[in-house]
RNA sequence: UGGGUCGUCGCCAAGUGGUAAGGCACCGGGUUUUGAUCUCGGCAUUCGUAGGUUCGAACCCUACCGACCCAACCA
């Protein structure tokens, strides 16, 4: 949610000012995806952008596709990128576009500078193209076909739409400037061949117009006002325009161009994160670990708190990184405020409370939110076995351990307090037992000898709980950069990423919960199953994010 | 010896000639049956550096330093 007392943004503040102006009527935007991979925390972004610009200033917003390029895409990508926006909780005005629906109108466009002696078809291969660029420092060479007359341009690119071509024979290139400080402006190259199926268009061509002859003319097709990018689009700009100044277009649209998000610990790379997918680092474009969208879902991210995260880190042109940190605040703020809570001991060892009757059983009632009453109550069996973790029992500790040690007491949460007497080992010396006792009539208040506890810890029934697996993530690299520096990411994979806990044991009431509802495992985290591993008969459960943690290790 | 863009607290980010917002992080106090939450307080005499203009500059000018982007028939 768009935050109503923070400060307008850049490019808000262009478009406030368009629409005062009375510039632009109203505003209208775009989300721009190329169906070649999966959305990422960095898309999220643009997608927060553009579709919050349309809805705080009463316009429109198109999710379009822009695909150009049918050897690197396929349906796939479309059909998890419309899920994603979805998710994040956006919709698009009208039908999903396609740049692909404007193929006849942009060839036609082709066909105008063509004969406007604008554009001609060029021979040149690959390499003597790039020959011919000259480099960044030093000024281009203008084309041999470069005075073609216009018939034969015609002739030659109505050669290479009907497939007369090989693939990289020819291509059709607009003709500007090759001495141009500005590569893009060295006759670009706007139609090229390809003999590809399309996943919209299927065979219908083998030809297909570069993103430059593309992106613009689509957006002034759509009538959007303000077209935002990223940064490393600046230099298209001159392009994007010359190509709205020079072709019969229904409307003319500005670029503007923010800088990407990044975010430290975390790369956002579609080519990086393919790998980690195809290399099996990670299981699959939505693992619990990956920046993408759909990863996050999996993990547990609430839309709501990516949006938010992404109003917090804010716009602007500046390059920086963004500590993960910062999206970390976002879950846990969100989820401290609307998880139900619950108990889990994901290192379960036995209690044994040596004065509580071993037929005895009461039922705990514990709320289902410290401060929401409508998240109800649940009830907690209690016997005289119960489970605790193993990391809150010693057998002495100092003062500032404030969890069960021996000759000492500890609250359980929502129960007794209680006291440990003695540690029962196995013959390698481990601790498989506590023996303790309740301290009566503690429940709800202090002891009467008026000796408190200093911590609370939380429990289990040793018998009436359910099992479940959990699965602890952390940050998927060790370097705060991991591809910094032309840097393999690779090598700065964190080992400890992932451990899964088996063995676990959930508070009764957990059983009976919803797949997708998040909880605080009291003194842990919070969690949600995962939508890949878990069943009711197996229980799995995602850590989302762990709780602030202050006392640190 | 090309062009473009950017440099405000550890991180993100307002401010655009009138004397440095906010958030994250961090550090302290209080509350607390979650070492959580909540709450109170602290946290840039300084805005990449050096000059200049001005009564007054982070904002204007000059020079310098640093970072990033551009030589795909990718987007």
């Amino acid at each position: 949610m768009t935050n109503s007392t923070r400060p307008l943004n850049f490019v808000e503040k262009i478009v406030k000012e368009d629409l005062d102006s009375n510039k632009v009527q109203a505003v209208q935007t775009r989300f721009p995806p190329e169906p070649n991979g999966y959305l990422h925390i960095g898309h999220a972004k643009s997608i927060c952008l553009n579709f919050g610009i349309a809805e705080t200033f009463g316009g429109q917003c198109n999710l379009r596709f822009d695909d150009t390029n049918p050897e690197k895409e396929d349906i796939e990508y479309v059909d998890s990128i419309k899920a994603d926006v979805e998710w994040l909780g956006f919709k698009w005005d009208g039908n999903i576009k396609f740049t692909s629906d404007y193929f006849d109108q942009i060839h036609e466009w082709a066909l105008h500078l063509i004969k406007e002696g604008k554009a001609y078809v060029c021979d040149l291969d690959k390499e003597q193209a790039r020959e011919y660029r000259g480099t960044v420092k030093e000024a281009g060479t203008n084309s041999p076909f470069r005075e073609r007359s216009v018939e034969e341009n015609l002739a030659l690119f109505e050669k290479m739409r009907a497939g007369d071509f090989d693939e990289g024979a020819c291509s059709l290139r607009v003709k500007i400037d090759m001495a141009s400080p500005n590569m893009h402006l060295r006759d670009p190259i706007i139609y090229r061949i390809k003999k590809a199926t399309h996943h919209q268009t299927g065979d219908k061509w083998c030809i297909y117009p570069s993103y430059d002859f593309a992106h613009g003319q689509g957006d002034a097709i759509e009538g959007v006002t303000h077209s935002i990018c990223t940064l490393e689009f600046e230099e298209h700009r001159p392009l994007y325009n010359w190509f709205i100044e020079n072709l019969p277009v229904p409307s003319t649209p500005t670029q503007y161009e923010f800088s990407r998000l990044n975010v430290n610990y975390t790369i956002t790379s579609k080519r990086k994160l393919k790998q980690l997918v195809d290399e099996n680092v990670v299981d699959g474009w939505n693992d619990p670990r990956m920046p993408t969208v759909s990863g996050m879902r999996r993990r547990g991210y609430t839309p709501e708190s990516i949006r938010e995260f992404i109003d917090k880190t804010g716009v602007s042109r500046n390059e920086g990184v963004v500590d993960v940190g910062m999206l970390e605040f976002a879950i846990r703020e969100d989820l401290n405020t609307n998880a139900a809570r619950a108990m889990c001991v994901l290192h379960p060892l036995k209690v044994t409370l040596t004065n509580y009757p071993d037929d005895k059983k009461e039922v705990m009632t514990a709320p289902g939110h410290p401060s929401r009453d409508d998240l109800g109550s649940r009830d907690l069996p209690f016997s005289r076995e119960l489970l605790i973790d193993q990391d809150d029992f010693r057998e002495e500790a100092n003062k500032k351990y404030k969890r069960l040690v021996i000759g000492k007491r500890v609250r359980l949460r929502n129960a007794y307090v209680i006291e440990a007497d003695e540690a029962v080992k196995d013959e390698a010396g481990n601790i498989i037992e506590v023996r303790a006792r309740i301290i009566e009539d503690t429940i709800g208040k202090n002891p009467a000898d008026d000796i408190k506890p200093k911590g609370v810890i939380h429990w289990v029934d040793a018998t009436d709980n359910v099992d479940c697996e959990v699965r602890l993530y952390d940050r998927l690299f060790n370097d705060a950069s991991p591809d910094a520096g032309g840097k393999d990411y690779m090598l700065s994979l964190n080992p400890d990423s992932l451990a899964i806990l088996s063995g676990c044991k959930g508070e009764k009431s957990l059983a009976a919960s919803d797949p997708e509802s998040r909880f605080q495992f009291e003194r842990e985290g919070y969690f949600i199953q995962d939508s890949r591993y878990s069943a009711p008969e197996k229980l799995v459960y995602n850590r989302v994010i762990s709780l602030r943690d202050t006392w640190a290790k």
